[in-house]
DNA sequence: GTCTTTCTCGAACGAACGTTCGAGAAAGAC
DNA sequence: GTCTTTCTCGAACGTTCGTTCGAGAAAGAC
Protein backbone atom coordinates (compact mmCIF):
# COMPACT_ATOMS: atom_id res chain seq x y z
CA UNK A 1 0.00 0.00 0.00
CA UNK A 2 2.11 2.46 -1.27
CA UNK A 3 1.19 6.62 -0.17
CA UNK A 4 -1.04 8.57 -1.56
CA UNK A 5 0.96 11.83 -0.59
CA UNK A 6 3.80 12.48 -3.09
CA UNK A 7 7.29 11.72 -1.90
CA UNK A 8 9.05 15.06 -0.92
CA UNK A 9 11.74 16.41 -3.26
CA UNK A 10 13.98 18.18 -0.49
CA UNK A 11 16.44 15.38 0.99
CA UNK A 12 15.77 16.07 4.35
CA UNK A 13 12.24 15.69 4.02
CA UNK A 14 12.61 12.96 2.13
CA UNK A 15 14.37 11.40 5.15
CA UNK A 16 11.68 12.01 7.58
CA UNK A 17 9.13 10.33 5.14
CA UNK A 18 11.16 7.11 5.29
CA UNK A 19 11.64 6.87 9.00
CA UNK A 20 8.16 7.76 9.30
CA UNK A 21 7.01 4.92 7.43
CA UNK A 22 9.77 2.84 9.07
CA UNK A 23 8.76 3.90 12.54
CA UNK A 24 4.92 2.61 11.05
CA UNK A 25 6.21 -0.96 10.08
CA UNK A 26 8.93 -1.41 12.76
CA UNK A 27 5.83 -0.61 14.99
CA UNK A 28 3.47 -3.03 13.84
CA UNK A 29 5.53 -5.66 12.80
CA UNK A 30 8.11 -5.54 15.34
CA UNK A 31 11.86 -4.44 14.07
CA UNK A 32 13.08 -8.23 13.28
CA UNK A 33 10.55 -8.86 11.50
CA UNK A 34 10.08 -6.39 9.66
CA UNK A 35 12.29 -6.02 6.09
CA UNK A 36 13.46 -3.75 3.96
CA UNK A 37 11.70 -4.19 1.36
CA UNK A 38 7.98 -3.54 3.34
CA UNK A 39 10.05 0.11 4.11
CA UNK A 40 10.18 0.45 -0.02
CA UNK A 41 6.64 -0.23 -0.57
CA UNK A 42 4.99 1.64 2.01
CA UNK A 43 7.33 4.56 1.29
CA UNK A 44 7.13 4.15 -2.30
CA UNK A 45 11.21 4.63 -2.67
CA UNK A 46 13.02 1.94 -4.19
CA UNK A 47 14.31 -0.71 -2.48
CA UNK A 48 17.83 0.69 -3.30
CA UNK A 49 16.99 4.02 -3.52
CA UNK A 50 16.69 3.61 0.42
CA UNK A 51 19.95 3.14 1.39
CA UNK A 52 21.08 6.59 0.29
CA UNK A 53 19.37 7.72 3.10
CA UNK A 54 20.49 5.34 5.29
CA UNK A 55 23.54 2.37 5.47
CA UNK A 56 21.98 0.10 7.40
CA UNK A 57 18.37 -1.35 9.14
CA UNK A 58 20.53 -0.91 12.46
CA UNK A 59 21.15 2.71 11.53
CA UNK A 60 17.89 3.04 10.64
CA UNK A 61 16.46 1.67 13.71
CA UNK A 62 19.26 3.98 15.53
CA UNK A 63 17.73 7.47 13.47
CA UNK A 64 14.05 6.85 14.21
CA UNK A 65 15.19 6.33 18.09
CA UNK A 66 17.49 8.93 18.68
CA UNK A 67 15.34 11.29 16.77
CA UNK A 68 12.34 10.40 18.80
CA UNK A 69 14.61 10.73 21.84
CA UNK A 70 16.20 13.57 21.30
CA UNK A 71 12.67 15.84 20.64
CA UNK A 72 11.10 13.90 23.66
CA UNK A 73 13.84 15.57 25.91
CA UNK A 74 14.01 18.84 24.36
CA UNK A 75 10.42 19.72 24.65
CA UNK A 76 10.82 18.58 28.38
CA UNK A 77 13.70 20.52 28.63
CA UNK A 78 12.17 23.92 27.24
CA UNK A 79 8.46 23.16 30.04
CA UNK A 80 10.47 22.79 32.83
CA UNK A 81 12.83 26.20 32.49
CA UNK A 82 11.91 28.03 35.12
CA UNK A 83 9.31 25.90 36.64
CA UNK A 84 10.75 25.37 40.96
CA UNK A 85 7.56 23.43 42.57
CA UNK A 86 8.45 19.76 42.52
CA UNK A 87 4.50 18.61 42.41
CA UNK A 88 4.40 20.55 39.47
CA UNK A 89 7.49 19.93 37.86
CA UNK A 90 6.23 16.08 38.23
CA UNK A 91 3.10 17.09 36.45
CA UNK A 92 4.79 18.47 33.79
CA UNK A 93 7.09 15.62 33.31
CA UNK A 94 4.32 13.14 33.01
CA UNK A 95 2.22 15.28 30.31
CA UNK A 96 5.11 16.02 28.09
CA UNK A 97 6.24 11.88 28.31
CA UNK A 98 2.21 11.04 27.78
CA UNK A 99 1.43 13.93 25.29
CA UNK A 100 4.30 12.92 23.16
CA UNK A 101 3.34 9.47 22.89
CA UNK A 102 -0.10 10.08 21.64
CA UNK A 103 1.30 12.42 19.04
CA UNK A 104 3.80 9.69 17.80
CA UNK A 105 2.36 6.70 18.91
CA UNK A 106 4.50 4.48 16.15
CA UNK A 107 8.00 6.14 17.27
CA UNK A 108 7.27 5.72 20.74
CA UNK A 109 6.10 2.05 20.23
CA UNK A 110 9.73 1.57 18.56
CA UNK A 111 11.39 3.52 21.30
CA UNK A 112 9.93 1.22 24.14
CA UNK A 113 9.68 -2.02 22.48
CA UNK A 114 12.68 -2.12 20.32
CA UNK A 115 15.25 -1.13 23.45
CA UNK A 116 16.85 -4.02 22.92
CA UNK A 117 16.82 -4.32 19.39
CA UNK A 118 19.87 -2.07 18.78
CA UNK A 119 23.44 -3.40 18.65
CA UNK A 120 26.62 -1.23 18.91
CA UNK A 121 27.98 1.02 18.02
CA UNK A 122 24.47 2.65 18.42
CA UNK A 123 23.74 1.25 21.40
CA UNK A 124 26.16 2.96 23.84
CA UNK A 125 24.71 6.28 21.99
CA UNK A 126 21.20 5.83 22.75
CA UNK A 127 22.18 4.43 26.71
CA UNK A 128 22.89 8.24 27.20
CA UNK A 129 20.24 9.94 26.18
CA UNK A 130 18.37 7.61 28.27
CA UNK A 131 20.44 8.20 31.00
CA UNK A 132 19.72 12.14 30.95
CA UNK A 133 16.00 11.72 30.33
CA UNK A 134 15.60 8.97 33.42
CA UNK A 135 18.19 11.25 35.89
CA UNK A 136 15.52 14.20 35.07
CA UNK A 137 12.94 11.84 36.31
CA UNK A 138 15.02 10.70 39.62
CA UNK A 139 15.70 14.61 40.50
CA UNK A 140 12.08 15.42 40.10
CA UNK A 141 11.54 12.35 42.55
CA UNK A 142 14.56 13.22 44.90
CA UNK A 143 13.47 17.31 45.33
CA UNK A 144 10.01 15.52 46.09
CA UNK A 145 11.44 13.37 48.79
CA UNK A 146 13.06 16.17 50.08
CA UNK A 147 11.02 15.37 53.83
CA UNK A 148 11.55 12.25 53.56
CA UNK A 149 8.26 11.71 53.31
CA UNK A 150 8.77 8.49 50.79
CA UNK A 151 11.84 7.06 52.35
CA UNK A 152 10.36 3.95 53.05
CA UNK A 153 10.58 3.35 49.44
CA UNK A 154 13.63 2.25 47.07
CA UNK A 155 13.92 5.92 44.84
CA UNK A 156 14.85 3.74 42.01
CA UNK A 157 11.43 1.63 42.61
CA UNK A 158 9.46 4.14 42.45
CA UNK A 159 10.94 6.00 39.41
CA UNK A 160 11.10 2.65 37.75
CA UNK A 161 7.33 2.02 38.59
CA UNK A 162 6.06 5.19 37.01
CA UNK A 163 8.14 4.52 33.63
CA UNK A 164 6.29 1.39 33.80
CA UNK A 165 2.90 2.70 34.05
CA UNK A 166 4.03 5.90 31.41
CA UNK A 167 5.57 3.44 28.73
CA UNK A 168 2.42 0.82 29.22
CA UNK A 169 0.50 2.94 28.02
CA UNK A 170 0.96 2.21 24.10
CA UNK A 171 -0.14 -1.40 24.71
CA UNK A 172 -3.75 -0.50 25.96
CA UNK A 173 -4.49 2.93 25.32
CA UNK A 174 -7.63 3.44 22.90
CA UNK A 175 -8.13 6.65 21.58
CA UNK A 176 -11.98 6.12 21.29
CA UNK A 177 -12.42 5.18 24.97
CA UNK A 178 -9.96 6.30 26.91
CA UNK A 179 -8.53 10.05 28.40
CA UNK A 180 -6.26 12.15 26.48
CA UNK A 181 -3.31 12.75 27.17
CA UNK A 182 -4.38 15.95 29.98
CA UNK A 183 -6.58 13.13 31.72
CA UNK A 184 -4.47 10.55 31.79
CA UNK A 185 -1.59 13.04 33.11
CA UNK A 186 -3.14 13.95 35.90
CA UNK A 187 -4.69 10.43 37.02
CA UNK A 188 -0.88 9.25 36.51
CA UNK A 189 0.35 11.91 38.72
CA UNK A 190 -2.11 11.65 41.05
CA UNK A 191 -1.58 7.85 41.53
CA UNK A 192 2.20 8.52 41.90
CA UNK A 193 1.82 11.39 44.27
CA UNK A 194 -0.42 10.01 46.75
CA UNK A 195 0.90 6.47 46.46
CA UNK A 196 4.99 7.75 46.89
CA UNK A 197 4.20 9.90 49.05
CA UNK A 198 0.91 8.99 51.15
CA UNK A 199 1.05 6.99 54.88
CA UNK A 200 4.47 4.85 55.73
CA UNK A 201 5.04 1.44 55.41
CA UNK A 202 1.66 -0.55 54.95
CA UNK B 1 26.16 -23.86 22.66
CA UNK B 2 23.96 -27.07 22.98
CA UNK B 3 23.41 -27.77 26.58
CA UNK B 4 25.35 -29.51 28.42
CA UNK B 5 22.30 -31.43 30.64
CA UNK B 6 20.74 -34.49 28.77
CA UNK B 7 17.47 -34.33 26.62
CA UNK B 8 14.91 -35.54 28.25
CA UNK B 9 13.89 -39.11 27.26
CA UNK B 10 10.29 -38.50 28.28
CA UNK B 11 8.05 -36.82 25.33
CA UNK B 12 6.31 -34.83 27.41
CA UNK B 13 9.38 -33.77 29.04
CA UNK B 14 11.40 -33.39 26.37
CA UNK B 15 8.39 -31.03 24.71
CA UNK B 16 9.08 -28.84 28.31
CA UNK B 17 12.84 -28.60 27.65
CA UNK B 18 12.27 -27.45 23.84
CA UNK B 19 9.94 -24.79 24.98
CA UNK B 20 12.33 -23.51 27.65
CA UNK B 21 14.96 -23.15 25.06
CA UNK B 22 12.90 -21.88 22.51
CA UNK B 23 11.49 -18.96 25.42
CA UNK B 24 15.02 -18.27 26.22
CA UNK B 25 15.50 -17.51 22.84
CA UNK B 26 12.84 -15.69 21.74
CA UNK B 27 13.15 -13.40 25.56
CA UNK B 28 16.80 -12.70 24.11
CA UNK B 29 16.27 -11.90 20.63
CA UNK B 30 12.68 -11.53 20.11
CA UNK B 31 10.45 -13.70 18.21
CA UNK B 32 11.29 -12.13 14.92
CA UNK B 33 14.67 -12.29 15.13
CA UNK B 34 14.64 -15.62 16.34
CA UNK B 35 15.24 -18.54 14.17
CA UNK B 36 14.13 -22.31 14.25
CA UNK B 37 18.23 -23.16 13.64
CA UNK B 38 19.08 -21.24 16.62
CA UNK B 39 16.02 -23.09 18.83
CA UNK B 40 17.84 -26.37 17.49
CA UNK B 41 21.34 -25.82 18.04
CA UNK B 42 20.58 -24.53 21.91
CA UNK B 43 18.71 -27.71 22.66
CA UNK B 44 20.49 -30.14 20.76
CA UNK B 45 17.53 -31.58 18.68
CA UNK B 46 17.55 -31.36 15.19
CA UNK B 47 16.29 -28.77 12.77
CA UNK B 48 13.59 -31.23 11.65
CA UNK B 49 12.77 -33.22 14.89
CA UNK B 50 11.73 -30.02 16.16
CA UNK B 51 8.75 -29.90 14.06
CA UNK B 52 8.01 -33.19 15.22
CA UNK B 53 6.85 -31.68 18.74
CA UNK B 54 4.97 -28.30 16.87
CA UNK B 55 3.98 -27.79 13.65
CA UNK B 56 5.01 -24.39 13.53
CA UNK B 57 7.05 -21.46 14.66
CA UNK B 58 3.84 -19.60 15.31
CA UNK B 59 2.47 -22.49 17.40
CA UNK B 60 5.66 -22.89 19.12
CA UNK B 61 5.50 -18.92 20.33
CA UNK B 62 1.27 -19.91 21.10
CA UNK B 63 2.81 -23.00 23.20
CA UNK B 64 4.90 -20.70 25.29
CA UNK B 65 2.77 -17.81 25.88
CA UNK B 66 -0.75 -20.02 26.75
CA UNK B 67 1.56 -22.17 29.49
CA UNK B 68 2.94 -19.74 31.26
CA UNK B 69 -0.56 -17.72 31.41
CA UNK B 70 -2.25 -20.79 32.51
CA UNK B 71 0.04 -22.02 35.11
CA UNK B 72 0.02 -18.27 36.48
CA UNK B 73 -3.53 -17.69 36.45
CA UNK B 74 -4.16 -21.08 38.35
CA UNK B 75 -1.26 -20.29 41.21
CA UNK B 76 -3.02 -17.40 41.45
CA UNK B 77 -6.40 -19.20 41.98
CA UNK B 78 -5.51 -20.92 44.06
CA UNK B 79 -3.99 -18.11 46.53
CA UNK B 80 -6.44 -16.02 46.08
CA UNK B 81 -8.94 -19.09 47.22
CA UNK B 82 -11.17 -18.16 50.56
CA UNK B 83 -9.39 -14.83 51.36
CA UNK B 84 -12.34 -12.13 51.13
CA UNK B 85 -10.01 -9.15 52.07
CA UNK B 86 -9.64 -7.06 49.09
CA UNK B 87 -6.60 -5.10 50.56
CA UNK B 88 -5.15 -8.62 50.90
CA UNK B 89 -6.57 -9.83 47.98
CA UNK B 90 -4.72 -7.17 46.05
CA UNK B 91 -1.57 -7.92 47.46
CA UNK B 92 -1.42 -11.14 46.75
CA UNK B 93 -2.20 -10.76 43.35
CA UNK B 94 0.69 -8.26 42.91
CA UNK B 95 2.56 -11.02 44.49
CA UNK B 96 2.10 -13.97 42.60
CA UNK B 97 2.38 -12.07 39.39
CA UNK B 98 5.40 -10.46 40.29
CA UNK B 99 7.22 -14.27 41.74
CA UNK B 100 5.72 -15.66 38.50
CA UNK B 101 7.62 -13.06 36.59
CA UNK B 102 10.99 -13.36 38.55
CA UNK B 103 10.76 -17.17 38.51
CA UNK B 104 10.33 -17.23 34.99
CA UNK B 105 11.83 -14.15 33.47
CA UNK B 106 11.98 -15.75 29.68
CA UNK B 107 8.37 -17.05 29.46
CA UNK B 108 7.25 -13.54 31.23
CA UNK B 109 9.57 -11.40 28.80
CA UNK B 110 8.20 -13.54 25.87
CA UNK B 111 4.09 -12.82 26.79
CA UNK B 112 5.28 -9.59 27.75
CA UNK B 113 6.75 -8.52 24.95
CA UNK B 114 5.41 -10.81 21.69
CA UNK B 115 1.86 -9.85 22.11
CA UNK B 116 1.44 -8.91 19.19
CA UNK B 117 3.53 -11.20 17.41
CA UNK B 118 1.36 -14.42 17.73
CA UNK B 119 -1.51 -14.40 14.63
CA UNK B 120 -4.64 -16.00 14.02
CA UNK B 121 -6.24 -18.30 14.98
CA UNK B 122 -4.16 -18.13 18.05
CA UNK B 123 -4.88 -15.04 18.92
CA UNK B 124 -8.00 -15.36 19.82
CA UNK B 125 -7.71 -18.31 22.00
CA UNK B 126 -4.81 -16.26 23.97
CA UNK B 127 -7.08 -13.15 24.36
CA UNK B 128 -9.62 -15.26 26.33
CA UNK B 129 -7.18 -16.49 28.88
CA UNK B 130 -6.09 -12.56 29.28
CA UNK B 131 -9.18 -11.40 29.55
CA UNK B 132 -10.05 -14.07 32.57
CA UNK B 133 -6.52 -12.88 33.94
CA UNK B 134 -7.61 -9.04 33.44
CA UNK B 135 -10.89 -9.21 34.97
CA UNK B 136 -9.68 -10.91 37.92
CA UNK B 137 -7.70 -7.87 38.72
CA UNK B 138 -10.67 -5.57 37.43
CA UNK B 139 -12.98 -7.37 39.97
CA UNK B 140 -10.51 -6.69 43.09
CA UNK B 141 -10.80 -3.20 42.00
CA UNK B 142 -14.35 -2.90 42.25
CA UNK B 143 -14.35 -4.40 45.79
CA UNK B 144 -11.51 -2.21 47.07
CA UNK B 145 -13.38 0.39 45.32
CA UNK B 146 -17.42 -0.25 47.18
CA UNK B 147 -17.52 2.60 49.29
CA UNK B 148 -16.16 4.89 45.79
CA UNK B 149 -13.49 6.62 47.19
CA UNK B 150 -11.65 6.25 43.97
CA UNK B 151 -14.17 7.63 42.29
CA UNK B 152 -12.08 10.06 40.20
CA UNK B 153 -10.51 7.75 38.46
CA UNK B 154 -11.22 5.70 35.35
CA UNK B 155 -11.15 2.17 36.75
CA UNK B 156 -9.72 0.94 33.49
CA UNK B 157 -6.80 3.59 33.85
CA UNK B 158 -6.12 2.42 37.52
CA UNK B 159 -6.21 -0.84 36.82
CA UNK B 160 -4.13 -0.77 33.59
CA UNK B 161 -1.75 1.17 35.41
CA UNK B 162 -1.11 -1.38 37.70
CA UNK B 163 -0.41 -3.94 34.99
CA UNK B 164 2.37 -0.99 33.58
CA UNK B 165 4.10 -1.07 36.84
CA UNK B 166 4.07 -4.49 37.30
CA UNK B 167 4.74 -5.67 33.52
CA UNK B 168 7.44 -2.97 32.93
CA UNK B 169 9.95 -4.72 35.53
CA UNK B 170 11.42 -7.29 33.03
CA UNK B 171 12.98 -4.20 31.45
CA UNK B 172 14.90 -3.02 34.30
CA UNK B 173 15.01 -5.21 37.13
CA UNK B 174 18.41 -6.69 38.45
CA UNK B 175 18.65 -9.28 41.44
CA UNK B 176 21.69 -8.11 42.16
CA UNK B 177 20.79 -4.66 42.85
CA UNK B 178 16.96 -4.63 43.36
CA UNK B 179 14.33 -6.15 46.21
CA UNK B 180 13.14 -9.55 45.27
CA UNK B 181 9.34 -10.01 44.63
CA UNK B 182 8.23 -10.27 48.00
CA UNK B 183 9.38 -6.68 48.51
CA UNK B 184 8.49 -5.12 45.19
CA UNK B 185 4.95 -6.66 45.37
CA UNK B 186 4.74 -5.05 48.98
CA UNK B 187 5.73 -1.47 47.36
CA UNK B 188 3.87 -1.83 44.69
CA UNK B 189 0.51 -2.67 46.57
CA UNK B 190 1.85 0.30 48.54
CA UNK B 191 1.62 2.80 45.91
CA UNK B 192 -1.16 1.57 44.18
CA UNK B 193 -3.10 1.57 47.25
CA UNK B 194 -2.64 4.67 48.89
CA UNK B 195 -2.29 6.61 44.84
CA UNK B 196 -5.44 4.80 43.99
CA UNK B 197 -7.16 5.47 47.43
CA UNK B 198 -6.26 8.57 48.98
CA UNK B 199 -7.71 12.16 48.15
CA UNK B 200 -9.28 12.88 45.28
CA UNK B 201 -8.91 15.18 42.69
CA UNK B 202 -5.44 16.56 42.55
C1' DG C 1 11.45 -63.60 17.59
C1' DT C 2 7.81 -60.10 14.53
C1' DC C 3 4.88 -56.22 13.94
C1' DT C 4 3.58 -51.40 15.08
C1' DT C 5 4.00 -47.23 16.91
C1' DT C 6 6.89 -43.58 18.33
C1' DC C 7 10.53 -40.80 17.53
C1' DT C 8 14.81 -38.82 14.94
C1' DC C 9 17.34 -36.51 11.46
C1' DG C 10 20.13 -35.26 6.88
C1' DA C 11 19.07 -33.23 2.86
C1' DA C 12 16.61 -30.48 0.31
C1' DC C 13 12.58 -27.04 -1.15
C1' DG C 14 11.31 -22.30 -2.67
C1' DA C 15 11.00 -17.92 -0.74
C1' DA C 16 12.60 -13.91 1.44
C1' DC C 17 16.27 -11.54 3.50
C1' DG C 18 20.01 -7.27 3.87
C1' DT C 19 23.04 -5.24 1.06
C1' DT C 20 25.87 -3.87 -3.22
C1' DC C 21 26.89 -2.15 -7.74
C1' DG C 22 26.98 0.44 -11.78
C1' DA C 23 24.38 2.87 -15.08
C1' DG C 24 21.99 6.79 -15.61
C1' DA C 25 18.47 10.65 -14.62
C1' DA C 26 17.79 15.35 -12.35
C1' DA C 27 19.37 19.48 -10.45
C1' DG C 28 22.78 23.17 -9.64
C1' DA C 29 26.88 25.82 -10.86
C1' DC C 30 28.95 28.52 -14.29
C1' DG D 1 25.72 25.08 -23.59
C1' DT D 2 29.28 21.77 -20.23
C1' DC D 3 30.78 19.87 -15.97
C1' DT D 4 29.81 18.16 -11.28
C1' DT D 5 27.28 16.82 -7.67
C1' DT D 6 23.17 14.79 -5.97
C1' DC D 7 19.92 11.46 -6.25
C1' DT D 8 17.45 7.07 -8.17
C1' DC D 9 16.75 2.34 -9.22
C1' DG D 10 16.73 -2.61 -11.61
C1' DA D 11 19.22 -6.47 -11.17
C1' DA D 12 21.80 -9.35 -8.86
C1' DC D 13 24.98 -11.22 -4.76
C1' DG D 14 25.24 -14.71 -1.17
C1' DT D 15 22.90 -16.06 2.96
C1' DT D 16 19.37 -17.53 5.89
C1' DC D 17 14.73 -18.48 6.59
C1' DG D 18 10.42 -21.89 7.83
C1' DT D 19 9.01 -26.05 6.51
C1' DT D 20 8.79 -30.84 4.24
C1' DC D 21 9.98 -35.51 3.08
C1' DG D 22 11.31 -40.10 3.38
C1' DA D 23 14.37 -43.32 5.30
C1' DG D 24 15.40 -45.48 9.28
C1' DA D 25 16.49 -46.09 14.46
C1' DA D 26 14.38 -47.10 19.18
C1' DA D 27 10.87 -48.65 22.09
C1' DG D 28 6.69 -51.27 23.23
C1' DA D 29 3.31 -54.95 22.44
C1' DC D 30 2.68 -59.72 21.93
Amino acid sequence: MPDRAPIPRDTEAKLEHILRHAASIFASRGFGASSIREISRSSGVSLSGLYYYFESKQKLLYLIQSNAFTSILHSLEARLEGVRDPQRRLLLFIQNHLEYFMAHPAEMKVLSHEEDAIEEPFRKELLSIKRRYYSLARGIFDELNRDGRAAHLSPRVAVLSLYGMMNWVYKWHNPKVDPGAAELAESMTGIFLHGVLAGKKQ
